[in-house]
DNA sequence: GCCAATCTCCTACTTTAGTATGAATTTTGT
DNA sequence: ACAAAATTCATACTAAAGTAGGAGATTGGC
């Protein structure tokens, strides 16, 4: 192990942090600034008497505002999915049953057979990765792994074989 | 046209407004408790000499929270429109036939049918090439071209897809 | 004849997929 | 408890798939 790689490690987690808290060093310095701002109001406010309230309804309507802000700098915008029905034929899965013979001499491990399902249905190994809250990486060593067992050598063959053999709905 | 229904729309179109406006009366309500509250925390703080700074704080820090989450509250959710294939089950033929109707509705060229079988059989872009007598470039061409059709997005869904349509072996 | 669709092929990209290797954890069977 | 198997993740590649745009032949039908 060089020390070299340590080092670039250490900046590059350094670097994450700092991008993480660019923003919050941003609404800081901003929040900074108003500190001042308030402080001037309320000085010139609290000459003219009774004013308080007043100088008190800025301060929240200027705060709400600024929630506001910050909210919808913060949050992702949300989705709502309208489902939109498409009437597509498919063959008959009420009869389906896996093929548990073919699919114990693949010796295939759990999680294994769980991707290769998702393969069969199309997903690319990023959506895999998001369904089964995995990383890329680690689809990728299942899939290849898979594909060892399964003796083919692509997503395609691995899709064709597993439909073949019925072990995938 | 009944009356009953002319009837019936008007208490919907009043409920809705109703609907709409819960929301509001219930902000509204939620505000009002909170003047009384602020009122009473102001008088108590200004008891002590010199805390309206703390008092000020508490109430920026209060009002940008209640901004956050009224953000939160009302921003409305970005539609996007999922398209969602509804299965409907057709009895099953013994034998397979290609379900042309659904090949029609594609509107696919000879050749890119042909293509999509070989794709569907697991065969990579180089080995369509070689059977078909073709350059890698034709087939990346049809490839995609019917993808464009079939409206998916990657080999995988295509094969899944034309399984599933039964328009292919 | 000619137009439109089809079929063919190309370059130049970008994006995914797939391989190899190593390693830290967690599960599991005995 | 301990070893083996399984699961997870990473880096660093190479290979293949996929996209965009253009362009020259061929062909079937009006």
């Amino acid at each position: 192990m060089g020390e070299t790689k340590e080092y670039a490690r250490a900046m590059t987690f350094l670097i994450k942090i700092f991008l993480k808290a660019r923003r919050i060093i941003l609404y800081g310095s901003v929040l900074a600034v108003l500190v001042f701002v308030l402080k001037w109001l309320q000085w010139k406010f609290l000459i003219v008497d009774n004013s308080l309230d007043i100088y008190i309804g800025l301060i929240a309507i200027f705060f709400t505002i600024l929630g506001v802000w910050v909210a919808t700098q913060l949050t992702k915008p949300k989705v709502e999915k309208v489902v939109v029905e498409k009437e597509v034929f498919i063959p008959q899965p009420e009869n389906f049953v896996i093929n548990q013979i073919e699919l114990e001499k693949l010796d295939l491990t759990n999680r294994e057979h769980e991707v290769l399902q998702l393969v069969a249905r199309g997903y690319s190994n990023a959506d895999i990765a998001e369904s089964l809250f995995l990383s890329i990486s680690t689809v990728k060593t299942h899939v290849s792994n898979l594909y060892v067992k399964m003796n083919v050598k692509s997503r395609a063959q691995a899709i064709e074989k597993a439909k073949r053999l019925r072990i995938v709905e």
